[in-house]
DNA sequence: CTGAAAGCGCTTACAG
DNA sequence: CTGAAAGCGCTTACAG
């Protein structure tokens, strides 16, 4: 392999085109104020020499990094979910040349705030403008990012336990209506009977679907049901073994809203396992549109998130924040979709 | 929201410790040549100050960027296998201090190279060190990243199309050894009427594996069958549409290898909608431990892929070759392992 | 061991 | 419109 050559510098292109330095400086930033010929002579050595200018000196004049860092927090592995978000991410950044970094925190609640460990993207400065926060968010690592003034947004399905005057950027979506809408279809195809079956309703998230779902029955005057375990293995799993304790109920549900898509697999896969049909014996809905939804048979009748829609807005607002440092905090919170599939009977 | 306030600087440090900069910096990079004292007082100070150095300032001096791009190719999503990838490099990587930069391209193979448009990443230099190139492969990308002098490392079972003079780093898993392994032990269980679901054998590494499974196959003097199709949907779709192709085969199999996990759910799936159970009417075996193993019912045996072992292996990689630029390429091809869970049955 | 100075590769008033 | 100069926040010989 040959030796990399040491790279072109704008003072080598200024001198082949006999130009000053500032005089490439304003072609590549494109500046108005350089002549049609000076311009295009420029940009033919700049090609002839294959130049491509160092980022890090552009940046520590302009004090921007033009990179952001997407922070998932508290997850053993990347979920198809967040590598969405992430994906929404990147290409609404790309579209406009600015660079994101994936970076891993693992952290406790309890860990005081300034002992709570960065990873290496926050402990220096200057190479990353914001900070894109996804995974479980704890007061105590929003303080510590406050501490350190690195402008974020939040994604902010699962933050935890924060007071009503923390304000902070954060993009969201609608879990509660979600499950209202998923709610008022069934009833609409003449569900009665619906329980909900949540798994650990002590994540918020879970807690807001449920009370979508509870809307939706008092309103049309009927009983809400709640299917529930404390700490299961997972939701999969917890999907499994609920299933006999909602056909024994008396009467007999016809329905069932899960709290998210594993757990309506999970009833899916334990119906199979004794010959049992969906819709035929029970009605399904889901939330999430994750891919197990379009792995079961037939496909699940489920809420959908825009994922990349929320990555997107992240992106956006933690730009809008940089611009405007001063602007009022914003909450934002995406709508989201029922989906209809083959899960739902009409009864 | 308070007004972001600028950067405390290596100089108001230095002057607040009342020693020189290039005290300060000594302290910062861990030279030897401080005595323990001002060591102390400076660090007090930076302390006191809440002092982060500039990562740019730093850089340009270092040429390092201290930055890896892992850049996905012709992709439209972030599946879990690149995921678990990403989160392997990045996770080494920052054990190392090391930050992951991720991007998007999409480029077609007939394009030539001069005419690729890299991403932004790769529009300056400086920003990123090298780059660990994931998602499909083909010559054009490659020259078009030697012609900028990236250093690169290639996840390379995707690779098309190259010619053996090709010469790069790379790092593979073993499709090979994978197939043949799971089809030994299939014959370990008395099997002897097995045949391959390949969906779309174009792929290099769809390929490998039918190779593999012919080499079991072959060294035990049964006759190796191939059962293919030509660009099916996907391939959940195609293990669905060939379970009857499968079992009308005379003599009937008692076993099949998929190409892959979601041949083998698919094949699952068709089969439950049969009633017809795995094992007892058939076995099967994937390849890849994707979330689709599990997902099915009882859970797949099937060929083990370290996904993230991959991504740290392409980082070490990486980083070795920027340490050593004139070292010669090399590729690595880890071992894969096969996981014996509920869906063979012993004849 | 430490300070003062030169320099990294850019950008941006300043002056013409 | 353009060049020469100062400067961004650091690192690193150089001299003591």
């Amino acid at each position: 392999m040959e030796v990399v050559p040491r790279k072109t510098t704008i003072r080598e292109v200024a001198q082949a085109a006999a130009v000053g330095v500032g005089t490439i400086s304003r072609v590549l930033n494109s500046s108005s104020q350089v002549s049609r010929e000076t311009r295009e002579r420029v940009l033919e050595t700049i090609r002839r020499l294959g130049f491509r200018p160092n980022a890090q000196a552009r940046r520590i004049l302009k004090r921007r990094a033009e990179m952001v860092c997407f922070l998932l927090s508290n997850r053993d592995f990347l979920h198809p979910f967040h590598a969405r978000i992430l994906q929404g991410v990147e290409s609404y950044a790309s579209g406009l040349k600015q660079h994101v970094l994936f970076a891993a925190l693992h952290y406790s609640p309890r860990t005081p705030p300034d002992r709570i460990d960065l990873p290496p993207v926050l402990q220096e400065h200057g190479l990353i403008d914001g900070l894109i926060l996804a995974g479980t968010i704890y007061p105590n690592l929003l303080r510590k990012i406050e501490s350190i003034h690195m402008p974020f947004v939040a994604f902010s399905n699962n933050v935890v336990g924060m007071s009503d005057e923390q304000q902070f950027d954060q993009v969201g979506f609608d879990d509660f209506n979600g499950t209202l809408h998923a709610t008022r279809y069934l009833i609409g195809k003449g569900h009665r009977q619906i329980v909900f079956a949540a798994g650990d309703i002590s994540y918020p998230w879970l807690r807001r679907r449920f009370e979508g779902y509870r809307q939706g029955m008092r309103e049309n005057k009927l009983k809400a049901v709640l299917i529930a375990a404390r700490s299961p293995q997972s939701f999969v799993d917890f999907g499994q073994k609920s299933i006999g304790r909602i056909l024994s109920r008396q009467p007999r549900p016809t329905a069932a809203v899960a709290g998210n898509d594993e757990i309506a697999y999970g009833l899916w896969r334990s119906l199979q396992r004794h010959a049992m049909k969906v819709p035929d014996d029970i009605s399904l809905v889901g939330f999430d549109d994750r891919e197990e939804a379009l792995l079961m048979d037939p496909p699940l009748s489920t809420v959908r998130v825009h994922k990349e829609e929320i990555g997107e807005t992240c992106m956006k607002m933690l730009l809008e924040r940089l611009h405007h440092p001063r602007m009022t905090f914003s909450h934002r919170i995406l709508p989201t979709e029922f989906v209809i599939r083959g899960t739902v009977r009409h009864l």
